[in-house]
DNA sequence: CTCCCGCTAGTCAAACTTGACTAGCTACAA
DNA sequence: TTGTAGCTAGTCAAGTTTGACTAGCGGGAG
């Protein structure tokens, strides 16, 4: 939500709303309609965000604005680095990130992302060890029965995906695909220039 | 839960968490443990599970037990056949599934799987097809980003990888593996024999 | 013998999420 | 000209989730 405003410069709800739908954000996010003007004041609450105007717009109810404050655009960056290096924050905030993964310094993305290689190994690795120790029959019997097997490399298989295209997006990034946050001044995500 | 409960005929919320937390359902789906017994009292007021006995432990507070009720035992199958062959219920339910996959004949589960190979397959190619529109560099401008691409190649590996699995699961069972509900009567995931 | 740690089993208020609803406006057909 | 379908923007109560707490007991250290 924070990026969403941010890289609009200024939303009212409907706007993030409708952004949100159109990256289909309810299929991997939890975030239906609903929550976000819940959200919105919450941010607004913590000072993330600040209410900019409350327009009696024309064609519908009034409609409150909102803009990210300088608060916010730290923690912005903050959760941006997080969900990108860290895979504990799970899968849907990486996909929350990858939208805004162009407000980033290359090197810095690159780097990042290094990091959420090496957990991601280091996942695998480990899965494959569990997967080793379910493949010798326990003695104990019921203890860990045959389908967390399944379970296992069922991950292993969506873990090796993941490994596999995180490592060649960082081939692209380094070949010079996208253009990022120093890259000139055009770069998707981020707020347009204010005028003043 | 209801298959957790299911499985070991009688239960008590900290068993459940237990059995829950063995299999790092906190991770996968969205359970911690302040919500089971929620979920439990939930469950047991829309009657598929019942409240057996409230035990007053001697190594803590009372615990209450439940049970599964005949209307719970059709809900479960209901679920599983979903979670199973419909990919809209999402990852995290295939997941809670795979535990339970042994208390089904091994003609359906196949024929389950099969519906998922082939919805997931359909996701697969509308997913290509996204990529390809996204390729060809749109007159819009603004309209669909370039990571948004990026958003797709991710989303095609890890639908790929799954198939991949999924078809090797189905060879598998078709060539005998695990054992089955028709397999006998010790198939993991069945309530215990009850004694009278 | 006593103290403290950690396990068992669960409660609870506060926060969050959501589907259903509202109310004004535009555009277009009959 | 009327009606009606659909969009805009948001509210709200009902339900759900959660992190922080409680309170009893066993067992090992000193």
């Amino acid at each position: 939500m924070l990026g969403v405003v941010r890289m609009r410069g200024e939303a009212h709800g409907y706007q993030v709303r409708q952004d949100l739908q159109l990256w289909a954000a309810d299929r991997w996010a939890n975030v239906k309609p609903g929550s976000i003007y819940h959200a919105l004041r919450k941010l607004a609450a913590d000072d993330l965000l600040q209410e900019v105007a409350t327009q009696d717009s024309d064609i519908g109810p009034e409609r409150v604005v909102y803009r990210i404050t300088e608060h916010g655009e730290g923690e912005f960056f903050f959760l941006l680095h997080k969900a990108i290096s860290d895979t504990e924050t799970g899968p849907a905030m990486f996909n929350a990130a990858l939208p805004f993964i162009t407000t980033l310094d290359r090197g810095n993305l690159i780097f990042l992302l290094r990091n959420r290689i090496q957990q991601t190994a280091a996942a695998a690795g480990q899965t494959r060890l569990l997967l080793n120790q379910s493949i010798a029959p326990m003695e104990g019997g019921q203890g860990k029965p045959a389908h967390v097997r399944e379970m296992f490399t069922y991950w292993l298989v969506t873990v090796e995906a993941e490994l596999t295209w995180l490592k060649d997006f960082v081939t692209r990034l380094e070949a010079g695909e996208y253009a990022l946050a120093d890259d000139g001044a055009d770069a998707f995500g981020n707020p347009p220039a204010q005028p003043s």
